[in-house]
DNA sequence: TCCTAATATTTCGGATAGCTAAATATTAGG
DNA sequence: CCTAATATTTAGCTATCCGAAATATTAGGA
């Protein structure tokens, strides 16, 4: 039970600290994580349906329909009924959205390049090299789930 | 830039995936993460005021109020005026919350347990001390913004 | 073809959670 | 004893989430 318990006492510590690291990386930055999640996801797929950005955001269809609701307030997503079947909308970047989005883009490269850049030359290496051994681990993880429904 | 671009990459695959393990880990059980943390945090100081609470939670005093407004709502927490100092509040847990928190530090330990026991062996020490890298060059991360304020 | 079932979204009501600013109460210091 | 500092709470907003009900549209079968 060891590691177990070196988890139980890790996890916590990780959230705390990548957030602390999100509020740096994106200090100054005048949109929620979560709406920034959603217009990279529909920047990511040029455009979508509600329901694509639902299972891609993993959250409920209404509460995507909020969030692109607010985006579309403001002026950063547009949404129109889909053409071939009515009963879809299509939602994709308005002009300004796709130029926030190129904004920050850049920005949050600079913020993670702040932030590294604080840290000797060998820690940044593990820093990254353990970012990707648990994204790798965990991807795993979650395609068990997924594998057999 | 290129280690900067890699973070950049990895940083929203880990949050996802953390948040799907830790749905995985508290799979049924019916009080959110951050009442879980409030509790853990009033536990590990045995009493506290709110203010002790907020800081520990890293939120605004409001907020840390109105959370222990609905754990005391919840049966979880005791909320009484201080003796010595009548501006504060002691903060504690009640009975009910000492036996949820014991129960809940258990339930968590096998849901890390049965999470963790899905992967080779090589991989769960892979994960773990992953963990470990990431946290402690995180910690250092944190501390020195609050070394020199 | 027409009706029913399935699909896609939205709307509604209800929660949690966070913030700032203003109100309240208490203590400390001059 | 009065003012300033301290500790909390309250009020008003916003963002986010969910499930269930409402709406609209399409697909499939009798």
């Amino acid at each position: 039970m060891e590691r177990t318990e070196r988890m139980a006492r890790l996890y916590p510590q990780l959230v705390a600290g990548m957030g602390r690291m999100r509020a740096l990386v994106h200090e100054g930055i005048d949109l929620t994580s979560n709406q920034y999640k959603t217009l990279l996801a529909v920047a990511g797929r040029g455009e979508c349906s509600l329901g694509d950005l639902a299972r891609t955001l993993e959250v409920a269809m209404s509460s995507a329909s909020q969030m692109v609701d607010r985006l579309v307030s403001s002026g950063l997503l547009l949404r129109a009924p889909a053409i071939d079947n009515r009963r879809q909308v299509v939602i994709r970047l308005s002009p300004q959205g796709v130029t926030l989005i190129a904004e920050l883009q850049q920005a949050t490269l600079q913020g993670y390049h702040k932030v590294l850049a604080r840290l000797p030359e060998q820690e940044q290496e593990d820093l990254v090299t353990a970012f990707e051994t648990i994204a790798t681990i965990l991807n795993k993880l979650s395609q068990d789930k997924e594998g057999r429904p």
